[in-house]
DNA sequence: ACCATTTAGTGTCACTGTGACCTTAATATA
DNA sequence: TATATTAAGGTCACAGTGACACTAAATGGT
């Protein structure tokens, strides 16, 4: 026979933003044990009461902590072991969501959890120390990140409804951490119809005004048939 | 407070092999309630006291059907909900393996399945219904092999040690359903120097030896800079 | 010995989409 | 009006694919 099990089971969502010409991830600061008064992901166990499904418990979290919904979210990769949690086994699913710039965001402090806050991440993932394996969990978020935003249409989520080409290229820069050619772009998202011109003009300083745009189907990612791929070598 | 939870928590491995010029996966018929008497994917709960962590568990099932070990083995996805097993909310995580046309492999039957089977897949996936959620689970392992195959050199881990260019081909074939040129496989498998000769031929017939090979790194995937294209469109 | 046949492997060309860089367009300010 | 500054489109080389023709190596029949 099967022994009985028990494992815990929680979501854990990488949040991703970006402002500051940085990217970020929202952090929580934890009040419990174990960890206590280390920074973690916003995740939490799975609410079979509430939770009808692994999908719903990762919007449910995203929306206890930023109070949005409908942003892009998508499952990165389920990590479990006997040894990454002291109390035993355990399971955490990692999702990642995309989020445009956080104005007027409240930051929810929750159970576990007495503070909010959004940590930049540099080229090599999260410069702090953190509760649990969440470290890892996020570099697994952003290498699936940066790998999706180099062939598919992902970026344009991290961009307010109407954006110019040139928001659309300092995402794209940040997130891969090099130039991008403003034309590859163009030709990408243009060329695959995929924008909607807005009939207003963005105008800054005394140069020439931007075009803005959205995207057609704001909840579809398109995927290109090509990666871009990165600076020739001489 | 979080509600006290109790969720089932199990490894399903799609297990693709190719004999007969067809995808085949392997499925066990369940001698115990619920779907009593119904095929199903070769999966089982996971064992906190025997297994480390998920993969090891992947690992096991993997082992107990098939008796292989040290197969490509990937996790494809992670799904669970209230309703998918009558007796309440349930997780599992689905990996895909990939297996070398299997000759002398003893197909053990085990607790909670009395015999096990090869099952062809067309093109649209299953053809029969099975216990649980499992089609999809198959569709989405399917789906993954197929975009996979595409730009990585994963299909090389469903032949022997030692192939020909040929036999590589007829599996890229009869995964993506179409046609692919065998000047495209050259190109990528050797141009990348993913390949070693090995010293004999292959020799069938009355027409001109094949020249055998074998990965370089078996262990290894290696993802070419472009997707294959697919026939051009007149 | 020579040829027909069959599969193995190579050569080549058109096509697609990218990187790089250049040119032209539109605005404000001096 | 000239200038500075950014927006947007034009062009070309380059890489890798699809398509297909061509050459190479073996066998068996005549």
């Amino acid at each position: 026979m099967t022994r009985p099990h028990s494992i815990q089971t929680s979501v854990d969502p990488v949040i991703f933003t970006v402002f500051d010409n940085k990217l970020h991830i929202l952090l929580v600061r934890r009040n419990i044990e174990p960890y206590n008064g280390c920074w973690s992901l916003p995740g939490g166990l799975i609410d079979c009461e509430e939770d009808l499904d692994i999908a719903s418990a990762a919007t449910r979290k995203l929306k206890e902590k930023t109070n949005l919904s409908g942003c892009y979210l998508e499952q990165v990769a389920t990590v479990g072991s006997a040894s990454r949690d002291p109390r035993g086994w355990s399971i955490t699913i990692v999702y990642f969501a995309l989020i445009p710039k956080p104005g007027e965001i409240t930051l929810a402090a929750t159970h576990g959890a007495s503070e909010v806050r959004w940590e930049p991440l540099n080229n090599n993932g999260i410069a702090i120390p953190l509760a649990f394996d969440h470290e890892k969990l996020i570099q697994m978020a952003l290498e699936r990140l940066r790998s999706k935003v180099s062939y598919t249409s992902v970026a344009a989520h991290l961009l307010a409804e109407a954006f110019t080409l040139l928001d659309l290229q300092n995402i794209h820069e940040i997130i891969l951490g090099r130039k991008v050619e403003k034309k590859t772009l163009m030709r990408r998202y243009i060329g695959s119809d995929l924008l909607l011109k807005v009939p207003e003009n963005r105008h800054e300083g005394r140069m020439r005004p931007a075009q803005l745009y959205q995207l057609k189907e704001r909840n579809k990612v398109h995927y290109f048939v090509r990666s871009m791929e990165g600076p020739r070598e001489e």
